[in-house]
DNA sequence: GGCGTATTTGAAAGCGCTTTGGCAAGCTTT
DNA sequence: AAAGCTTGCCAAAGCGCTTTCAAATACGCC
């Protein structure tokens, strides 16, 4: 049923039952409900296609998606926050179009996209510092907000951000104010903004504190379950180990809580780990006392937010950016205690003999 | 650049524009060069919205992701099998919808997308038995394509699945052969297809080899670390402990894991774990001799064969269904051993003593 | 009754593409 | 040289909507 058909049912035009059904303030209240009734009764749609090519208006956001090229892994937070910014669209009665792209191919993705007119606009993710692809939409003139900030940078731009150097400093002092002298930083990979933020956040409040940040005590790897373990388990062989851990996620932490356990030692007691919680859905480091002390901010939250932003920006393109950096609060839990007076070393070997 | 400034630019119809860059033969070869290259320098790409509508058809897939309705979680698979799915339709040139709605809205959904012709087929998930949308889908005429089963159905369909019954036998011989006599089963939610194969196989093989299985040691939950945890420390602090799991998934083991090691129980020698891992990336249950012991198979590439398929309906609608049930291999890994000659309970008691 | 103003409806153009149905020019065949 | 084929191109219709512009009807008022 398309809206000849229908309108040739009601004997009106299509200008008529097309207004009615749109809401336009022209049309006689009796009409109005005639369409409507007939519309339901005949189950009619406007197509989504002819409606997109009349209005010049696709009603549909991007989300390009990196895949990581050395890793071929997608970040699991993309599932929280595409279920945060889908909430957002599905009230707006926008689709959401994601593509899952190798990073390399991303700019291409952004020029098909803008290109082809197949969306409105799109959400940036996992920005670097002067992101080329900033640079590019601003040219393409296709509205975007940024998760994550990409400084510095030419253009205005809107984001959505975490204060990832505050969160990392503020958790750098509490473990430094629980006694412990050598932590381990185990980031996402270099070049990320936000792990670039949390490196300089630890490395700042360790000098300011005295302490001088030993390289070797920092990793910079994917956000998985086995980076954290991995890592873990290789600083701890090592001479002279951190006796607490700074985890860049909950996903890193599960993996550093593998490795203690195989090593016979205690989170909480003999290793503290204090990590970022994106507060993902299946991992649950929530209730009374969670499982890993951290600094926590909702990635779903995130994605509603950026959602809004983004469809803000499409209604009134002229109007003032905005950028949003959210404070987040650290969360006592379970894997945080005062320093071990012997190290993590001296204790494996008591156990071992 | 609209094709008809193109055309202008060219000196060319519209038509022998369009058919150029189409590939149809009816253009000479040198004029086909030319308008290559002239798209080439002005950047020319046919409207996507435009096109859908003459052409009818709007070259883009749904997929609509269930946010499970009492736990507002999506589950984390669904990132590895979106990124398998997007692959293939990059290389055939579609988009993918995804739409995140509670599962009480799914069918407004797909009555939604196939009324406004959004998509051009759908994607079905988590599918449960005798499913409503796949006579929904069948009715409305929206080709589409099952990841699982939801047998028993009247209607013809198209389906990728594992087999879950197989693997779940496989499991519980393997850990019977290993001496356990007493197996928790920490399974997906009740209802979800898969869920209810794996518990019928677990039951069906302990009442093969002589085990009646006490329903007491089967929990049903949503597929989180957190109810991993949960449910591996009720079942052992219970009386009469289990002392092996089954677990559904390895965010499930995770949590098992995690409650092993709070409980000071050794993971593959105290207690026993074999759970299905759907080789999700930022987990990397893999190399040589995994963390977990469990019957494998990616959910990324269940997503590209579940793409690949849907776009071969699609192209020829009247082809006969395909229905595929992928055989699973146990791979052993560190967290199985032979039965403990004491109980759980025991050992933890002689721990605390 | 006639005029001005609202109110309600419709005809038709246009969004940017694909595709049908010619048509002209160049070849081959008889 | 006329007839029949190919080859290469084009004009125009059509996809299903929105929206502009115009017209018809109803209403209020002198």
């Amino acid at each position: 049923m398309n809206l000849k058909q229908l309108s040739e049912k009601l004997g009106l035009s299509q200008t008529t039952v097309s207004r009615a059904l749109g809401g336009y303030p022209e049309v006689k209240a009796a009409t109005r409900e005639r369409v409507h009734q007939a519309a339901l009764a005949y189950n009619y749609k406007p197509s989504r296609r002819a409606t997109s090519l009349a209005t010049g208006r696709s009603m549909a956001i991007g989300h390009v998606i990196p895949l990581s090229s050395n890793h071929e892994m997608v970040n699991p937070v993309f599932a929280d926050f595409i279920a945060g910014a889908s909430e957002v669209y599905a009230t707006a009665g926008y689709d959401m179009l994601v593509s899952v792209v190798s990073d390399t191919d991303e700019l291409r993705t952004y020029r098909d996209l803008a290109g082809k007119g197949t969306v409105d606009g799109v959400i940036v993710h996992a920005p670097v510092p002067q992101d080329t692809r900033i640079k590019v939409l601003h040219y393409l003139g296709l509205p975007f907000v940024v998760h994550g900030r990409a400084e510095p940078q030419a253009i205005e731009y809107s984001y959505v951000d975490i204060n990832n150097y505050g969160a990392f400093t503020t958790a750098t002092h509490m473990l430094l104010d629980l006694g412990h002298e050598r932590i381990g930083l185990l980031n996402g990979t270099k070049g990320g903004d936000y792990a670039d933020q949390r490196e300089r956040a630890y490395c700042e409040t360790l000098a300011a504190r005295g302490f001088a940040p030993a390289p070797d005590l920092i990793t910079n790897n994917e956000m998985t379950e086995h980076a954290g373990y991995d890592g873990a388990k290789r600083l701890l062989s090592a001479a002279n180990p951190p006796t607490a851990f700074l985890a860049s996620s909950v996903v890193i932490a599960l993996g550093v809580h593998r490795a203690l356990a195989e090593l016979g030692l205690k989170l909480g007691r003999d290793i503290s780990v204090v990590c970022h919680d994106d507060a993902l859905s299946y991992i649950g480091n929530g209730g009374e006392t969670p499982l890993f002390t951290g600094t926590r901010s909702s990635v779903r939250a995130a994605g509603r937010r950026c959602a809004e932003l983004l469809l803000d920006r499409i209604a009134s393109p002229t109007a003032p950016h905005t950028q949003e950096v959210w404070d987040v609060t650290l969360h006592m839990g379970q894997s945080t205690g005062p320093a071990p007076r012997h190290t993590a070393a001296q204790v494996t070997s008591a156990h071992d003999a």
